[in-house]
RNA sequence: GGGCCCGUGGCUCAAUUGGAUAGAGUACUCGGCUACGAACCGAGCGGUUACUGGUUCGACUCCAGUCGGGCCCA
């Protein structure tokens, strides 16, 4: 509908071009669902924006558009008003086509093939294997696994993946701390990692002798000493003593942690076609061949005997380094062998959700992306926020290094997947988030989630006792109160929503929505009886309500939310 | 000190991406179950959109500066 408003539009501006009284087209033709139903059903503020083009008032060209557009019979009345708005009322009847779409479509229903043809590359949570995702990761796991269903339902072919850094120091330092576990050490490093999940890892550990290994250590922070070169003195002794049992130590501690990452996953309804590790990057000598390729290109220089990558050339304020003077290659050129291979892979989009505070990256991989010859605008970076966790009002505190945190699986079993999705696609994905626990526990009114499932179940719950009624086919001229009009509006904004929702990478602008649907539904609940008498009322009643439930189902579907039939 | 994000009723957040009278929930006050689920609905109260300028037909939204908070870097 909105189309054919637009080419209407775009007939009567390129009349008056020929009358002289407008010079061109604009780019766009912006045609809005109204706020409000006295402002009819669609808007274009497309006078105001010519007005000075047509160098008169607004609402004088408005009125000369008016006359150059042609009748089509869905259109009931065109009216000016405001400072110039030009807005549509459309006939009952063709509002009303939603319902038998929605009702033909199903589970198709505001689907569309706007990404037709378009590969996309979906990396999100890719957390450090080094302990259990928290309630922080959750927020990317929501948020990644929403917007990816979300270009999924607009038609983009969509692939997720999670990237695992299972190469490095930090992971040198999950073994050691595993091994000083299984070796029952007394007094433990500032700088290990000390969960209780590493004592259970540790557990597992079969033949293998247990070493000191702190000997000519440099002593540890709280002895007076360096925490860094503390823990590295320990990784040292570790792979020299163990030899061989040093890999199997690295590889338990590891294997134990993704496949509890895995499964937390899983279970919270998110998905991932790749897992994609980081030391393979390095096995195949791709993260050798990307600093190669940035040499040749004479993007890298030596300083310090390490080799530095010129970012400052592409905008970064800072040089990098990518091989250490140990040799070593460093996180960053993994990650740049990582774009790489993502961008060799042919995707249209590659979109990275990171968290927040690895804002600092953005500059430096954009910038080996440019000097590597690709396109950086196929890459997309969104950030998400730390959300802070709130019980009984109070703040708690988490940190990975010290055990301290609320793990994600804790979170799910407190309040359940659907409460735990929602709560965390409710907020744009950059605000700060405050995630009140008792509130998404809450089986009341005051949880969003339960306020639209409840709408859900009520209808179902209708639906049910009208089963055995006398079915005549219904009459959709006999919705006409303010509530079944104002409904039937806000259905067809459904597809709207889920495109905007979908291309912005904002899933909250569903969430809302949905709310509102539910919302307009109670308050119809409530001042309308379905399972009347008369054949014809009531049958055209279910089958708005139907509509409504069928809606409902596939717009909580897309944000990963159960829609139960009772509650 | 430099960079990024943010600042909207008492609290938690929206605002169709620059549009019409800034909206929801919660809290508070009042009203509604002998109709299909009261986990619901209706009414009221509550705002100088942190502050000051600027851009224009029009600013919560864009620009500059100030104040305050978070994160990253040095």
């Amino acid at each position: 509908m909105k189309q054919q408003l637009q080419e209407l539009l775009t007939q009567a501006i390129q009349s008056l071009i020929s009358d002289g009284v407008l010079e061109s087209l604009p780019d766009t033709i912006r045609i809005d669902h109204s706020k409000d139903k006295a402002q009819g059903d669609f808007a274009s503020n497309i006078a105001m924006v010519l007005s000075k083009q047509a160098k008169c008032a607004p609402k004088v060209l408005a009125q000369q558009i008016i006359e150059k557009l042609t009748q089509a019979s869905e259109i009931e009345k065109i009216e000016i008003a405001g400072p110039g708005f030009i807005n549509f009322f459309m006939s009952q009847g063709s509002n009303n086509q939603v319902l038998e779409d929605i009702l033909v479509e199903a589970d198709k229903f505001g689907l569309s093939e706007f990404g037709k043809g378009q590969r996309v590359l979906l990396e999100f949570v890719s957390a450090n294997p080094t302990g259990p995702l928290h309630v922080g990761h959750g927020r990317g796991a929501a948020y990644g696994a929403t917007v990816s269903n979300l270009l999924r339902a607009i038609g983009f072919e969509v692939d997720n993946e999670y990237y695992v850094n299972d190469a490095g120091r930090q992971m040198d330092i999950l073994a050691t701390s595993v091994y000083l576990r299984y070796c029952e050490v007394s007094i433990f490093p500032d700088n290990a990692y000390k969960g209780d999940y590493i004592v259970d890892i540790a557990k597992q550990i079969t033949d293998v002798e247990k070493h000191d290994i702190s000997a000519g250590v440099c002593k540890d922070e709280k002895d007076g000493g360096d925490k860094e070169k503390h823990i590295d003195g320990l990784i040292a002794n570790c792979k020299q003593i163990l030899g061989e049992n040093y890999k199997k130590v690295y590889t338990l501690a590891i294997d134990n942690i993704l496949s509890g990452i895995k499964e937390d996953l899983a279970d919270f309804g998110v998905e991932y076609q790749q897992w994609f590790s980081e030391q393979s990057l390095v096995d195949s000598g791709l993260s050798e061949k990307t600093v190669n390729a940035l040499q040749a290109s004479n993007h890298i220089y030596e300083k310090d005997g390490a080799l530095w990558f010129k970012t400052t050339d592409f905008g970064d304020d800072l040089d990098r380094v990518v091989v250490r003077e140990n040799g070593l290659h460093t996180y960053f050129a993994s990650d740049i062998a990582y774009h790489l291979e993502k961008f060799e892979r042919g995707y249209d989009k590659i979109i990275n959700i990171w968290g927040s505070d690895h804002h600092g990256y953005i500059a430096r991989v954009k910038a080996s992306i440019s000097a590597l010859g690709h396109d950086t605008s196929k890459l997309e970076i969104l950030l998400v926020q730390f959300a802070n966790l709130y019980r009984n009002g109070e703040k708690v505190a988490m940190s990975t290094r010290s055990g301290s945190f609320v793990k994600l699986e804790e979170l799910r079993q407190e309040v359940g997947n659907d409460a735990a999705r929602f709560f965390y696609i409710l907020r744009k994905s950059e605000q700060h988030m405050d995630f009140d626990l008792d509130l998404a526990k809450s089986k009341t009114n005051e949880n969003p989630v339960f306020y639209i499932q409840y709408a859900h179940a009520r209808i179902c719950s209708v639906l049910k006792q009208a089963q055995d009624m006398n079915e005549v086919n219904p009459d959709l001229s006999l919705l006409t109160s303010d509530s079944e009009v104002s409904l039937i509006k806000e259905l067809n904004r459904y597809k709207g929503v889920l495109q905007s929702s979908a291309l912005n990478y904002e899933p909250h602008v569903l969430a809302y929505y949905l709310r509102d649907l539910a919302g307009e539904f109670h308050s119809y609940y409530n001042n309308s009886e379905f399972l009347v008498e008369e054949d014809a009322l009531r049958n055209t009643r279910l089958l708005l309500i139907r509509a409504i439930k069928q809606a409902l189902v596939n717009g909580l579907s897309v944000l990963g939310v159960s829609a139960p039939d009772s509650m």
